[in-house]
DNA sequence: TCCTATAGTGGGTGCGCACCTACTATTCTT
DNA sequence: AAGAATAGTAGGTGCGCACCCACTATAGGA
């Protein structure tokens, strides 16, 4: 992949290039170890969401995480299949099918986070604490200002 | 795409997830700004290259780029097409094509970089120049860690 | 009641990216 | 001169991701 030899300077100055190349490594790192367990990325998504905000109608999930509704179909039916999440009709609107975090769900995302300030050891490993704080905190702000 | 709204705080904790997504953000916005001209990311890599280290056997190129050297045929000759860069056969090593860039080149990577300049002022919209400057500092040592 | 809108689902599509294989032309080795 | 190694090329594969359409079930409004 990115072989660390002698990349162009001209790319090396923009931070767009150095953004999309630690972006692409560090979900590269982390889809990686969520493979080895028959996850993806959207599957940690969902149980983070779950867990911060407790139980969600599958249409909220897919409001708040920005996914197609078909595919969020998907990753729920996953999830419920290894008994991370258990879902529910909404007896007050049967077209709505609830969906909360079981105990396995919340054992497993813990193991996830895990894995990823693993991967954020790694990445980050040429920074000292202090800095990755501040990387951080910059970071949350670009975030923030995404739309 | 990443509705602002609302990200499970479990994951904005994650320097992981914030470089993954910004990371995503910058390439997407950047790879569609080529995509206008008909371009992709590896033939800005390909003239940032040129320009910044004189021509190169393709070969060369791909131990730089770290690109399969299928896929470089590929760039070169789209390059080579549109006058941006230009083909000679080394007459030292006849199995060798030396790359060199064109006039046109040149202005192209000029105008493809100010994209990418564009792009991290939308991105970096939420910092000041100073912070700016910190951030690419910060991703400047990480990126050198990659190996 | 009829008509429209909404929630969820199954199946399929197109794109970009990384990768691999087979092949030609040329050079190096002995 | 023969065989092995190297540079480049054409074409194809598999994967992940985002997206779209058609369909069922349920609910809400006129």
């Amino acid at each position: 992949m990115s072989s660390a030899h002698s990349t162009p300077p001209a790319l090396l100055d923009l931070s767009t290039y150095l953004l999309s190349r630690i972006g692409k490594a560090a979900r590269g790192r982390l889809a990686d170890r969520l493979a080895q367990r028959g996850l993806r990325l959207w599957d940690m998504a969902v149980l983070a969401a779950l867990s911060d905000f407790g139980p969600h109608a599958q249409r909220d999930l897919v409001v708040r995480l920005g996914v197609d509704p078909s595919d969020m179909a998907k990753v729920v039916d996953q999830l419920a299949t290894g008994g991370y999440v258990e879902r529910a009709r909404d007896p007050e609107d049967r077209r709505r099918v609830s969906v909360s975090l079981a105990p396995a769900g919340r054992d497993l995302l813990a193991e996830l986070d895990a894995e990823a300030r693993a991967v954020q050891d790694e990445l980050l490993a040429p920074l000292d604490p202090e800095e990755r704080a501040r990387l951080q905190g910059l970071l949350l702000r670009v975030h923030q200002g995404l739309g």
